[in-house]
DNA sequence: CGTTGAACCTGTTTGC
DNA sequence: TGCAAACAGGTTCAAC
């Protein structure tokens, strides 16, 4: 469910709502997704709410411990959502869904919740300044990058185009679906080698991600299966995919049957007719397409 | 350096 | 109908 936009979609909800407000206590269900369970329960109540904002696919938490004693000493909440992670806000006495693990208590009566059906997330604090070991290992954010740091980051690389944008190392917050849908957009089969690509293509590329990425922002998101908004609200980005989940269907642009195939891993979708295979080391060509 | 497959976990869909 | 396999927005690790 959460790649970028749909993590800046909650990011966004929790950041209208939160800041200000202080946790007053912890309550956890099943904790083998949080790194230091005790830890939360020790060091989160009482702290106050500055700053909901995001890093890549993390959520990060910017905390303030106001007590006297710990003498506003900073703290960092950092949450990834994995594959089916929901982070929401909701009164105190609403029934909680099945799967909800992780109930933070705020000082208005409201919950702070996490719920996670698969548990693939995960939720661990940081004293501010330690934390540079997991956010500092990721890449250039796609929105933020220029258009000549985001051909530096690719135009050297033997790996597979669909790789290399997956990767958190190279870029953080492209996930499954929006390489697709950016891939597609430009024509370029997801098995492309990133050092083959044309500074043209490049080009193209880096412009497909960010339209994509900030047209699905303003659609809140892609809801396929589990993913809600700070509210609880779907998104509606789904509705515009142009091959994602789209096998067998005709292609947008030229009506050609949308293939699905494994690349790096993952189901890949792409038009075989807009999207053209790379040569193979061991070439044995039908002859015609 | 790059690729592949398995593992983590639960639920839903698909196929025989 | 029933059961098993395949598949799902992600990340990480081992093996080659």
């Amino acid at each position: 469910m959460p790649e970028l936009p749909e993590v800046e979609t909650v990011v966004r909800g929790l950041q209208a709502v939160l800041p200000g407000r202080r946790i007053v206590g912890v309550r956890l269900g099943k904790t083998d997704f949080i790194d230091d369970p005790a830890a939360l329960e020790r060091e989160l109540p009482g702290t106050r709410i500055q700053r909901v904002r995001r890093h890549g696919k993390f959520l990060v938490f910017d905390l303030e411990a106001a007590d006297a004693n710990r003498g506003g000493r900073q703290l960092l909440l950092l949450v990834h959502l994995g594959m089916t992670g929901q982070l929401t806000v909701a009164p105190g006495e609403a029934p909680a869904p099945p799967h909800t693990h992780v109930f933070f208590s705020l000082d208005d009566g409201r919950e702070l919740r996490y719920t996670d059906i698969r548990r693939f997330g995960r939720m661990r604090i940081f004293s501010s300044g330690a934390q540079a070991d997991l956010l500092g290992k990721l890449g250039l954010d796609p929105l933020e990058a220029t258009e000549a740091e985001f051909a530096a980051a690719l135009h050297a690389r033997r790996a597979q185009i669909k790789a290399l944008l997956l990767d958190q190392r190279v870029f953080r917050g492209m996930g499954n679906i929006y390489t697709d849908e950016s891939l597609w957009r430009v024509r370029i089969h997801p098995r492309r080698i990133g050092a083959n690509l044309s500074a043209a293509e490049l080009r193209r590329l880096y412009r497909a991600v960010r339209d994509v990425l900030n047209e699905a922002i303003r659609s809140r998101g892609s809801s396929i299966s589990d993913y809600v908004d700070a509210d609880g609200q779907q998104g509606e980005f789904q509705l515009k995919h142009r091959v994602y989940q789209r096998e067998g269907k005709k292609c947008f642009r030229c009506k050609t049957k949308i293939r699905r195939v494994i690349v790096a891993g993952r189901s890949s979708y792409f038009c075989p007719r807009c999207q053209r295979a790379p040569r193979r080391h061991r070439p044995e060509k039908s002859g015609r397409v």
